[in-house]
DNA sequence: GACATGACGGCAG
DNA sequence: CCTGCCGCCATGT
């Protein structure tokens, strides 16, 4: 239980203000390539934690693909933009810009 | 215990 | 270049 989803919300938590992550580049660094699916479910259960950003996890393609688990269908794209992020069509702008890898950690 | 689904990603056509 | 299918692990029914 505080195995693989700790390190996602470890993770996430450690995502700079006004950068953003793909649920693939989590699960690729913690191990689990290809199980971005995990992660994906992981942000389920984050929901419920409040220190978990996970408006700054989107898809591979920078789109807001969990808007419609927020408390209101806008409120990802309005925190986004709130830290800078421009935000398009319900997709990041620049995304390979504001992109941040967990391999930065390291 | 088995089937179907999901906040995804990669590869093939 | 765009569309479609399959694979991955965990959870819910």
């Amino acid at each position: 239980m505080n195995n693989f989803y700790e390190q996602v919300y470890e993770v996430v938590k450690l995502i700079p203000k006004g950068r953003v992550t793909s649920y693939g580049a989590i699960a690729s660094f913690l191990g689990s390539k290809g199980s971005a699916r995990l992660v994906g479910w992981a942000m389920n259960q984050a929901h419920a934690l409040v220190d978990v950003p996970a408006h700054r996890v989107l898809n591979r393609n920078g789109l807001l693909s969990g808007k419609h688990h927020f408390p209101t269908p806008t409120a990802m794209q309005q925190l986004l933009e709130d830290e800078g992020i421009t935000v398009v069509n319900d997709q990041v702008e620049n995304f390979d810009k504001v992109f941040w890898s967990p391999n930065e950690l390291i």
